[in-house]
DNA sequence: CCATCCCTCTGGACTAGGTCAGTTAAGGTT
DNA sequence: AACCTTAACTGACCTAGTCCAGAGGGATGG
């Protein structure tokens, strides 16, 4: 027999994993994870100070800090800046081929949401905007970013760019609410699919901040590049998400029949 | 003007950026983003040691430390344990519509894959295989633990677990190859499409050790359940990339027209 | 009733070291 | 040429604090 087995290897590593003296960071995450796992922390809980869970593991406030983002970055905890650890709530799915809006997606899986406007105004296209959206350089667009919240807590930052032309007054529409709805109340303009990049990266700055999190830790970028039911340029979301808030599903079966069609349009940009 | 314009307040938050003090840590990482963006840092160059760092920038390691895994975390730089820090390659691009061979996709993006067996063995369907593969509990299933590598960088540790009535002797077949491959060549069956489920996580154990990462870290899972060409169950991949190895693209613009066929998937899900 | 001040609690950021365990390459041995 | 030993070097993981700033609640004053 020359190929390992999964039998004797995979039950060796259970072995190791339970019987070899884990790191005292990995303890208290499983210590945690327990707890949470079995109800007895529940979603939303405040956990209890960093200093505290430094004296009662016996270990300093570093120590418990990696494992706090170690649970972090599984999406079991969240921090609220200066505020405290709390127990993470289920994540919501995210379906980029059904565009719902965000209000009503929200709603049906029985959360509540908040939008704000952050800022918004004319710019012109970055380079990077005009490599996704396939635009001329100094394209005017118009900017608009937003924060979104789910139960009250911060978990996405959008920036909006919308081709100016096709949105004249729009400084003057209610940014607050679903902007798929003024697009085509507004304007008659319909949802006609796009194209989306998901890249993990770190969050900085304003984008940090708005969500809650600190300098540098992971995100989930998404950009969106929306067309309409014509195959028209209609703007581009640049979303960047907690990542212990959603999930994202799809189903590519659906597009098999349309594979070739899909591969000329990758060729033809 | 009761609404905030972003000619107002977005240069103030870039006059901020530029005018405050950033925290040490975020100088850090600047000056090192400086490096590699200019090329004065290549990719696949090594970094100084952290001891080096803490001593040019007059800091102590856990400060060199965070700097580096915020831009660990952005995909910029990797860690290879105990080896030192490097300067990350491009990303590559995942196509989940286009599901070609892993070695011919990369080899497409001019780079090198490699694929090595961890192990392998008889199971049965897990609570959560049996929810995300819709099967009865007990179903027999044969699960392969691989390991790939790009470039001679271990990039994704991949579990697949195959319906064991459609692939008897199994064991005997060639693991470290395609087994999208092995399933038309030897068992006729074809890829029909697939669906996803893509979430950020953080990589523990065997997988972190597979993957170079520190216990914790965060790594992007996507759990892909594949169908043949007439929807029937194939199998279930649970992936695990280094989140900076993968940006995931898709087009949702083909999968308009069929919008009502999906849902209806969906349903009879 | 409401605004304001202040005080406490929280995490954020940092210093200044330590020990331990893999990795690697150079040197020596067979 | 193939193997082993060794020592230097690397990050991993840890201790034991300090100081700071934001969040929030309660007391106070209008």
């Amino acid at each position: 027999m020359t190929e390992p087995r999964l039998s004797e290897q995979i039950l060796n590593e259970q072995r190791m994993a339970d019987g070899r003296s884990s790191s005292k960071c990995e303890q208290i995450c499983q210590t945690l994870r327990r707890y949470i796992g079995s109800g007895q922390l529940g979603a939303g809980q405040q956990l209890p100070a960093e200093r505290a869970l430094s004296e009662r593991f016996a270990t300093t406030r570093i120590t418990i800090k990696e494992a706090l983002s170690s649970l972090e970055a599984d999406g079991l905890i969240y921090r609220a800046e200066r505020r405290g650890w709390f127990v993470a709530p289920p994540r919501l799915t995210y379906d980029p081929a059904i565009h719902t809006h965000f209000h009503q997606w929200i709603g049906e899986q029985q959360r509540t949401a908040e939008t704000r406007v952050l800022a918004h105004g004319s710019e012109l296209a970055s380079s990077e905007l005009c490599r996704w959206m396939g635009l001329e350089p100094f394209t005017p667009l118009y900017e608009i970013r937003r924060q979104r919240l789910i139960d009250g807590r911060p978990v996405l930052h959008v920036s909006h760019h919308l081709l100016a032309s096709r949105f004249p007054d729009i400084a003057s529409a209610p940014l607050a609410s679903s902007l798929t709805e003024l697009y085509q109340q507004r304007y008659g303009i319909g949802q006609g699919g796009a194209s989306l990049e998901i890249t993990p990266s770190a969050a900085r700055g304003a984008i940090a901040r708005a969500l809650n999190l600190a300098e540098g830790s992971a995100v989930l970028r998404l950009v969106r590049v929306n067309y309409d039911e014509r195959g028209g340029l209609v703007d581009c979301d640049i979303e960047h998400w907690r990542p212990d808030a959603i999930r994202i599903c799809l189903d590519t079966r659906a597009l098999q029949p349309l594979a070739g069609k899909l591969q000329q349009t990758r060729l033809a940009d």
